[in-house]
DNA sequence: GCAAAAGATTACGTTTACGTCAACGTAACG
DNA sequence: CGTTACGTTGACGTAAACGTAATCTTTTGC
């Protein structure tokens, strides 16, 4: 509660990212920090949506798209016709996510039978191993 | 069973990727189509491969990171030594990708509560409009 | 009160993952 | 036998997502 603002390197520290990349997303409108005279001071907002952008890059997308998504986890005060394409987009994304986990869960499958049978591969090859 | 082999054309077609892209590929060391004198034609383990690649780049995956993985999938012939190696590369990627699972399933339910949270936020937006 | 540290801006460089010609080979069709 | 379609190899172009100085204020510790 002391602090509800971060400066730029407490942010590099707290996420792992450089300056330059924080620099680069304000200038894409992904975050807006404040500003004490010159200096970022980033809020609980901007430390949210950061989270959301990086899990967004794990998953494979765009900044672009990222930022289009972004407005629909902090609900501000939209017009009724843009809050009902923001909820649209929201259901989109939705299924989106659903159907990379389908596939997540698939691949893991997939690797897992892989491992299994390689171990078992492997224990023969050592059985051949040690015959010799 | 008549045609195990694809035409690059073919292949375009079938994974909805251009020849650019094909060739790339291939010279990035993902793909190693056979050649029909200077044509290539693209084997039955290719198409496993593109499969594999096209997924992985769903997730995030780096093509580099990608080429190292495909390796876990055809288990050639290794020695012993470096078939070890490839089991506990395995072993970390299956985490990784169990952990990827894990956050998104974060994703998926964050987004779904926002979504209600949303839906009930333009129910009453609209009677609103209506007590007008 | 002054040097070191932290932050800002501007601008050019880099890597990844292809797109986009250009120029050529060849094979099949009418 | 010409042209149309499909394929090949360079080579250069480009968009995204930062990296990397270079240069300038502004704090802050001692």
């Amino acid at each position: 509660m002391t602090d509800d603002l971060m400066t730029i390197r407490e942010m590099c520290d707290h996420f792992g990212v450089t300056a330059r990349t924080l620099r680069f997303y304000e200038q894409k409108e992904l975050l807006s920090p404040i500003r004490e005279g010159q200096k970022r001071l980033f809020t609980r907002r901007d430390r949210a949506r950061l989270k959301l952008i990086l899990r967004g890059k794990r998953f494979g997308f765009p900044l672009e798209e990222i930022r289009q998504l972004l407005d629909l986890y902090d609900v501000g005060d939209q017009q009724l016709t843009q809050y009902t394409r923001t909820i649209t987009l929201a259901e989109t994304h939705l299924n989106e996510l659903k159907a990379q986990r389908a596939e997540l869960d698939e691949a893991i499958r997939e690797l897992a039978d892989q491992l299994e049978w390689g171990r078992n591969m492997l224990a023969s090859m050592e059985q051949d191993e040690a015959a010799e």
